[in-house]
DNA sequence: GTCAACAATAATATTGATTTTTTTAAAAGC
DNA sequence: GCTTTTAAAAAAATCAATATTATTGTTGAC
């Protein structure tokens, strides 16, 4: 009741610069897989696949250095991050002492907003994973509940900076998901654990939360880790 | 021995595009406080002041606000990162959260390289800071070695991405240090800290290394936060 | 046959001018 | 007097052309 009674703050929803749509879209396709690990991103290439010019796209891909899901070598042009089990492994790990330390934070300090989305976000998650049919669209689709739902969970912490470096894990952990074309969504019972998580958010059981959601950042990790491995020895 | 057996890697040393010097310039004037925090960072005035095209200029701007020293809102240009007590607070708590962490990894794990580095890193330190004349130019030599002093102590860290993090904490902190012009440098006795964590590195005690380090950042973030609430109430 | 020098090609990086948008200032309406 | 419109100025964003650098492929020497 404090600020913006009635009339609606002016944010703009999301400036419509090219060099922020191409941001938006490399990106995308970056964490997609759509643009594979390691790939060369010519700029000619990549004006032409998304009919832009080269100032809005290396302005793209400098920020998205930053997020570190694009290298860049001078006078030698960009690349899509690398990807390697070392890699996979220490993401794990660093988005484990993160979210847990987030969620420290958040539980006990969480207010009836916090509540209010945390319920929402969960309940549009089991919709999609109580439905079983796992095409492309219901992937990506997983894939945004799925974030939503986290971030809630941690929506109480205060600290905006560790808020920021969990995300940069959790984008960076979605990559490899995504780049292992994890079935699993299904076959280890996902729904089980977001539910177990959910109960435990509700009853502001911190210790109880930490130590699902470690399990759960976990057993993603072995799954990609795995999958990486079976990929690996295909070849 | 599989690659280059006796001749030496070729590692280009930093790639001498304009972009990459138009990034280190300008981090270097934002971190040493000579772009004040909030800072309206207009194209044109850049451009003149640096010499450079806008191209490479934005680049680096793109670049800057990954690394959260620049904010960008679009249509409306870029900021230098604003600062306020509480994003000191955040910082600090996070800087001790993340080098503490590396620092577990780190000491157990340091071979003679290691040792090898923070003798020379806490040598070069030391005869900075036993010579008390506090020039301008003293300062940035300190800010250099301390650096590398607390580089070299996280040095036996495998985890790409915790170095990477508690580097953004500890560059962050630096212009927090830098802005509020500590003059305690020598009031507090930073050497004597800086002595203590450098006996507990060599006897790899590491229970107390990390509460030396505790207190050696809490120490720092308090003496910015004094310095912001004195400048705040001076005005 | 292998290596080194050299040209040809391709790609990156940079510039400077143009377009679009925002901000500022002034004038008109209520 | 205060808000809203309109016009002018400033600034950001973008584009298209140019310069620079790296890569590739070929020739010639040993």
């Amino acid at each position: 009741m404090k600020n913006n009674a009635g009339t609606a703050t002016k944010t703009r929803p999301q400036a419509k610069t090219i060099t922020e749509t191409a941001y938006r879209r490399i990106r995308e396709d970056i964490v997609s897989g759509d643009l594979p690990p390691g790939m060369k991103l010519k700029i000619d290439l990549l004006r032409t696949r998304y009919d832009l010019g080269s100032g809005p796209l290396r302005e793209a891909l400098s920020r998205l250095s930053g997020d570190h899901l694009v290298t860049m070598e001078g006078q030698r042009g960009f690349l899509v991050a690398p990807i390697s089990i070392a890699d996979a492994l220490d993401i794990g790990q660093m988005r484990k002492i993160l979210e847990t330390q987030a969620l420290r934070l958040s539980v006990p300090n969480g207010d009836d907003q916090w509540e209010d989305a945390i319920v929402t976000s969960f309940h549009r998650l089991k919709r999609v994973e109580l439905r079983n049919n796992q095409g492309i669209d219901e992937m990506s689709e997983w894939e945004t509940y799925n974030h939503q739902f986290h971030e809630a969970l941690v929506g109480g912490c205060q600290s905006k900076w560790l808020l920021r470096m969990r995300k940069l894990m959790f984008d960076q952990h979605e990559r490899y998901r995504r780049f292992s074309r994890m079935k699993t969504v299904t076959s280890r019972d996902i729904h089980m654990e977001h539910k177990a998580i959910f109960d435990a958010a509700m009853d502001r059981n911190v210790e109880k939360i930490v130590q699902l959601i470690e399990s759960h950042i976990q057993g993603t990790t072995n799954a990609v880790v795995q999958a990486l491995t079976d990929q690996a020895s295909q070849i």
